[in-house]
DNA sequence: ATCAAAATGATACGGCTGTACCATCAAGAG
DNA sequence: CTCTTGATGGTACAGCCGTATCATTTTGAT
């Protein structure tokens, strides 16, 4: 047998690479030879390890995904856990701003694909449209959680807020994405909101 | 002398179908010989009307935009003008979401733009970045007003609120294309953050 | 050592794209 | 009429793109 390779450890470098010249240059302007170039190995690779462009895309898009999970989780963590649930929530919203040159990257390249999703059957397919679900899911339970706990409001709609916030967040980022509109105007934009969902003032910080 | 054209209205035809195509297959894969064929002229006619593709992006974007305005102008028009401060405040946002298939191509193409903005010196240099910024202001006003004449909270912030319904309006907008929200839930979320600012209860229709 | 199969390299091919070039038609001025 | 000039049509060209093909290297099992 010739040298075994841990395809799936190549195959997330090589979309690693996709998202790296997509972050720079646009989704739309990406094509094999960059990716090949950004990776650092030869165009037959990329065909070897992703058969078709579409297939690039579509594990590119997974991947995407699974990072931005990962990314919003040590978010989470780092917010402290339990104890408040108004720092999850915060958390978990302004890690979706476009801040720093990965989430800048992140959200740049998710709305190409949505906007892709919309005109290509094949992406519009994809689970990752059931991440904002999750998303959705994700914070109305915590909104719920601390309605019943008397850390919220009482007469808030969970869901319909979690909705708005994230809504919001994500026109925000857009806004941002678009330089309409700074990271920091746009975390004001939503830390006013919580405030208004949970009552008597921010917590102190840590 | 020849035959002498109307430019303006030749470029106009050709820019809408730009638009129309754009919003049928996604503006990354429009070519220059799909307008033409959209249009029912040769290809050399796109050339001459629009000598480079750019070009023609640029005017389809700023058509684009003209009629967009128009759009929200005569919805605004249609909720009655002045006698009601929310109907009017309510018909800016609902024209801008994906309801009909036309809104739902400007939201598409217009998001699109967007996204290339992104990563195009050019595009990101273009004046529909201040089209945003005009319908800020406007909503600015019309809630400051509606506070003014005691119609809205007295302790809102207009400004914020704006940014923040318009920001939702986009987020709910991008939700609805993807197919991950009807027009009427995302209808029902924007109508709830109107309730809030608004008191009272809704205006009674005509 | 040998052989089979996985991994990688080099390159060619057909198609499409934006642009450029050359010709032709049409109509109003002289 | 005819000539000038704007408006069109047709088409070729160079370049890039995704994909396919052929060849070669590498390595572990026998």
């Amino acid at each position: 047998m010739p040298k075994r390779v841990d395809h799936a450890e190549r195959r997330t470098e090589i979309a690693e690479a996709l998202l790296r010249v997509a972050g720079r240059r646009g989704l739309h302007a990406v094509g094999m030879r960059d990716v090949a170039a950004e990776a650092g190995v030869s165009l037959r690779l990329v065909q070897y390890y992703f058969e078709t462009k579409e297939k690039l895309l579509l594990h590119g898009l997974q991947h995407l995904a699974e990072r931005f999970g990962e990314r919003v989780a040590a978010r989470i963590r780092a917010a402290g856990g339990d104890p408040d649930p108004r720092a999850t929530v915060e958390a978990l919203l302004m890690a979706s701003l476009p801040s720093d040159e990965e989430s800048r990257t992140f959200h740049l390249v998710y709305t190409s694909y949505a906007v892709l999703a919309v005109t290509d059957r094949a992406l519009a397919a994809q689970p990752f449209i059931r991440n904002p679900d999750a998303a959705e899911d994700a914070l109305t339970g915590l909104l719920d959680r601390a309605r019943e706990a008397g850390l919220a409001r009482s007469d808030v709609d969970a869901r319909l807020e979690a909705v708005s916030l994230l809504a919001m967040s994500a026109g925000l980022g857009t806004a941002v994405l678009a330089g309409q509109r700074t990271p920091e105007s746009a975390a004001e934009v939503l830390r006013h909101h919580l405030d208004r969902i949970f009552p008597g003032g921010r917590p102190a910080e840590a």
